[in-house]
RNA sequence: GGACAGGUGGCCGAGUGGUUGAAGGCACCGGUCUCGAAAACCGGCGUACCGGCAACGGUACCGUGAGUUCGAAUCUCACCCUGUCCGCCA
């Protein structure tokens, strides 16, 4: 979310930013109404504090004069009027702030300068590492997972519903194996503090990270708003500081946990759902950051480093590409998306996404540091990256390990994980 | 799930309707003293919004929300959370 004051007194870097991502036609009504909102805002905090003093003044006086043994009716009948004008007048005002509210959750966050303009045909591979593997013989992920027993798609949809993955065998050993070595990777290597969370969080921690409300249809709720199943353990991660101020010297901070990820994928149904490109309930492992805004920059590329780092040790070819300002996401100030060849299926599929927040979730969230004592605090910058998503990785594996008997070669690093070296 | 108890500033802790944004203490910052430090003493020390070039002024905040009142940290109601005991349970 940004701060209204970004309405006031950046306007035209705001406009820049919404005509980079292409959303300028579409959101310039809704700037152009808040600039009104918030002049009309501010009279009406004007018109209600200035009534205010004069209830305090005149309470005071009553006070005074009762402790004299004088009477105060007169001053008491006026000041009940005002009362009166103060309610009424700060229920327009809360009509005015919560439609202020409502025109910032629809701007998404500003890009930086060194995004792309344009859709995603702007998208720019920035780095490639290893060599995809021609895609003749090699099968798809599922027939070869299904073939050696790894997973089974129809019970899984017969006990939950399509999109849901029974892993089994030797492929439930590669879920816990995957789990093992990227959190090993990540809190040995990489110096994040490793954190088990919950996967059950509240209405304001979805909030919190820009979740709701905007995307309430695509999430799992308990009901009764007794709270959500999260799609990212980036919402419990980003929210453990939620209204805190932090020292300087605890920054730059680094978290990251396993989690299942629940989504709905409303509407989704049809494009890239076979075997385990897209479902309901998956497995990831997060990152997530926080740093001091001079730090931002430098925090993604070493953010991302980390995710890289995940598809190196696993000898999975993959590409790095910086996301033009159209396609990145909404609450996003610049995200590179890792993508590993799955040559069976003979598609780049993404993996990861690791993203710089700047201020946008730290202000929804309230999370703050104070550089120096005696300083004002300050918002955060936040960072997340997957670390990665496993059922892609997975689809990976036994299409660019696949020998041509079918068999799969559990990749080396993986070897002391799964305790096999071929799932056969 | 039931019964009690409780939620006040970074922490501890006073405060049951009227200069209480909130005593006191600790912590922290600045100063005096000291060769330096400690101790002692003096001063400072929450967050946010509105107005103002600024100095500064105003408003709000004592778990959250609603209510009573001229006036609420203080009274009423609902909810949330924490603690203790009981029940249940992986």
């Amino acid at each position: 979310m940004h701060d209204i004051r970004m309405v006031r007194e950046q306007a035209a870097a705001l406009r820049d930013g919404m005509r980079r991502r292409g959303a300028l036609d579409q959101l310039e009504p809704v700037i152009a109404r808040l600039e009104a909102l918030d002049r009309e805002r501010r009279l009406a905090i004007q018109a209600v504090e200035e009534r205010k003093a004069a209830r305090n003044a005149a309470s005071q006086e009553v006070g005074r004069r009762k402790k004299a043994g004088e009477d105060a009716a007169d001053l008491q009948a006026q000041t009940r009027a005002l009362g009166e004008e103060i309610a009424r007048l700060e229920s327009e005002l809360q009509s005015t702030e919560v439609l202020i509210q409502q025109g910032l959750y629809e701007i998404p966050n500003v890009t930086l300068p060194a995004v792309p303009e344009g859709d995603e045909t702007h998208n720019a591979v920035v780095r490639t590492w290893g060599t995809p593997r021609q895609a003749d013989t090699v099968k798809p992920h599922w027939e070869v997972g299904e073939a050696l027993h790894l997973f089974d798609l129809p019970r899984g949809a017969k006990i939950s519903g399509s999109g849901f993955i029974v892993y089994r065998g030797g492929g439930a050993r590669l879920v816990r194996a995957l789990m093992n070595l990227m959190l090993d990777l990540h809190t040995r290597e990489h110096g994040y503090e490793e954190c088990w969370v919950p996967v059950v969080v509240n209405r304001a921690s979805m909030v919190g990270t820009g979740q709701l409300p905007k995307f309430e249809d695509d999430m799992y709720a308990l009901g009764d708003d007794q709270g959500f199943l999260i799609p990212t353990a980036e919402v419990p991660l980003t929210n453990l500081c939620r209204d805190e101020i932090l020292d300087a010297t605890q920054l730059p901070m680094a978290m990251c946990a396993y989690s299942p990820c629940f989504r709905r994928e409303a509407g989704a149904a049809g494009k890239d759902t076979r075997g385990l490109l897209r479902v309901h309930e998956f497995d990831k492992v997060e990152l997530v950051r926080y740093c001091r805004p001079e730090d931002g920059a430098a925090q993604l590329e070493l953010l991302t480093g980390h995710a890289e780092a995940v598809l190196r040790i696993l000898g999975l070819p993959y590409r790095v590409v910086l996301l033009a300002a159209g396609d990145t996401g909404f609450s996003s100030a610049m995200t590179y998306d890792l993508e590993v060849f799955a040559p069976g299926v003979g598609k780049w599929l993404e993996v990861s996404s690791c993203s710089i927040f700047t201020e946008y979730q730290a202000r929804r969230s309230n999370i703050r540091f104070r550089a120096a004592t005696g300083e004002k605090p300050q918002h955060v910058y936040t960072l997340n990256g997957s670390a990665l998503a496993f059922p892609r990785v997975i689809a990976a594996i036994l299409e660019h390990y696949q020998q041509p008997d079918g068999s799969v070669i559990v990749p080396e690093a993986l070897r002391p994980y799964v305790g096999l070296d071929l799932f056969q």
